[in-house]
DNA sequence: ACAAAAAATTGGAACGTTCCATAAACTGAA
DNA sequence: TTCAGTTTATGGAACGTTCCAATTTTTTGT
């Protein structure tokens, strides 16, 4: 394991200066076409490979992004996660990534090793945490920073929010049932405190409001699960919802399963709509309508503005939203 | 956005030199415990962020840990890697993860580029490729690395391999429906000429041998969608199998919501086990046997043998399995 | 063929650490 | 008080790059 080569033994090999082999590094315009070629002809002959570290110390940037997530296991931020890390990748930046699950402590921790690691950008889906040293950190740190999907700190002007319009979603999905002529609509999942659960439920309340409809929640955490336990008990009332709007597909998903036990199919004896549209959405049976969110398509966006900042030096805008759709299957049809 | 403050700053504020900031950062015991408190104050008055590509120019590890996953959106090893990236990060290193999604291109360019970052250690649950080149270069890097999940690369001595006992689990299933006395026990799922095929279905044949049954295999991606294509077939064969083995739980959940299609029950018109034991499994209904595989615990023991490789120099064995177990639930039992 | 301009190349200082060899400051025993 | 021994602190060289200013080479116009 004798040492790495290192650009002066490159520029040993080629003839050249290590000025130049640095140059070539850089692809700089600088550079005869000849003496570029016979650069790398050495560096591929010795096995020349980079070195970030020493580059950075002079201030060259780290092509290290931070991806701060709060819960890796959520399929849709597993999507979301892949997406914007494969899209880093092609552009030639790799990707550090945290999973926090919902832990601030953990996400202090993981946000002050990446400023250690020298990052040059963060892109965070943030913890809800009573206290924001870790971002008064982050701004003093100066590293450009997007929160996604959730708002966590308001100033937005230094940490620009990306998101998707759950609002218009929400709307879109209530609409849809009130069209198919459902009478009692209720809104599944999702903890009672949080802005996002506020964000997916607003649609809902404008237009069962308008409508003089009464709203149904059942609040609680966005899993299968809770999906699951809604369902039963769902199936065990008198006057069941005849329409659900869920706050997540894995919510859906969960009562898809639940309805099952109890003979309940969805799409025939009550109608459901999903909220993501993940990729098990369009697979299990009944198929779950739901508010398609294209996470996969977001995180290439986020990816992409985040990369302008950095490289054009245009700072996002203060708040974003992409826009969502509706998609009918099964579970809102009439079987 | 004022320079960072370096050890120097931190020096001059505390009044010593900066080879005693740097004796503290790596807490030696060589700095008396006086001065040590008056350099930590230092540091935190003033701000001080430790830079770790300048030490790792003088050799010091970069605290990074290489991950490369051939299909993140899998939750099985999404499940994966959220662990043992967890368990790093409680041992203060950070984790550079990558998805390859199948693509060996995609592959090399990210070990490439970790190398030039300067990761400490490489886990990579590789893509089947043609070439070794990749590997080939990570030996010359010098970098340990692990092969996880899938087996590439022969040269285990160098490249250690960790899995799980996919043999004992196909046994233990195989056993578990032949004992509910299943005549045509079907595997399903699993791309024919992959090694983890190979392994996931052993038991599978040597019992079903050992037996004298006929093997039916349907060999395909270890996909949801797949796994629903073969049960729509399979609802239609006249002598349908009586008891189906899959390749993944994905496959099993796909056959379970297409046997929902076809009115075919799980656990009362046909029995089914799955492999891996993803949540959903004890979710879904009905409720999926299946082999759990724990890869939770599978990234923690991973992550922690090679940081005691890293740490303490000693190699994991060149192969090592870890137990599964089967967990029986409603799709293989009379209901 | 010559100067001027343009293009290509180069040496050296700097970046923020670590580590070695050395120095300074303390001990306690003679 | 002195000296050896021990504990604690220090200056300086090194790590592999980048970048500036300076230099050399090539091109252009006359």
């Amino acid at each position: 394991m004798n040492k790495r080569p290192t650009i002066l033994d490159v520029a040993r090999h080629a003839g050249v200066s290590k000025s130049t082999v640095s140059l070539v590094l850089q692809n700089s315009a600088a550079v005869k076409a000849s003496t570029r070629a016979a650069v790398e002809k050495a560096m591929v002959d010795i096995g020349y490979v980079y070195n970030r570290s020493a580059a950075g110390l002079r201030g060259a940037s780290s092509g290290l992004i931070g991806l701060v997530i709060n819960d890796l296991r959520n399929p849709f931020f597993t999507e979301f996660a892949a997406s914007i890390q494969m899209t880093f990748a092609r552009k030639g930046f790799s990707t550090v990534i945290a999973n926090t699950d919902e832990n601030p402590d953990i996400q202090a921790t993981v946000i002050a090793s990446m400023i250690e690691h020298g990052v040059s950008a963060f892109v965070i889906s943030p913890t809800y945490a009573p206290d924001l040293s870790a971002f008064d950190r982050l701004e003093k740190s100066g590293i450009p920073t997007m929160q996604v999907l959730r708002q966590v700190d308001e100033r937005t002007d230094i940490f620009p929010f990306a998101s998707l319009d759950y609002m218009a979603g929400s709307r879109l999905a209530t609409k849809h049932l009130l069209e198919l002529g459902c009478k009692r609509i209720a809104f599944v999942g999702g903890l009672e405190d949080r802005p996002v659960t506020l964000e997916r439920v607003s649609g809902y309340n404008e237009l069962m409001d308008a409508e003089g409809r009464e709203r149904i929640y059942y609040h609680g955490r966005p899993s299968r699960t809770f999906g699951r336990d809604i369902a039963r008990r769902m199936a065990r009332e008198d006057t069941r919802p005849d329409g659900v709007i869920c706050f997540s597909d894995l919510v859906a998903l969960g009562m898809i399963s639940g309805f099952a036990e109890t003979d309940i199919l969805p799409g025939k004896d009550i109608r459901m709509v999903g909220f993501d549209d993940i990729e098990e959405s369009s697979l299990c049976f009944p198929r779950l309508s739901s508010i398609r969110c294209d996470v996969s398509r977001f995180g290439e966006n986020s990816a992409q503005a985040l990369l302008n900042w950095l490289e054009q030096g245009d700072k996002p805008e203060a708040t974003k939203r992409y826009p969502v759709e509706l998609i009918v299957r099964q579970s809102s049809m009439r079987l």
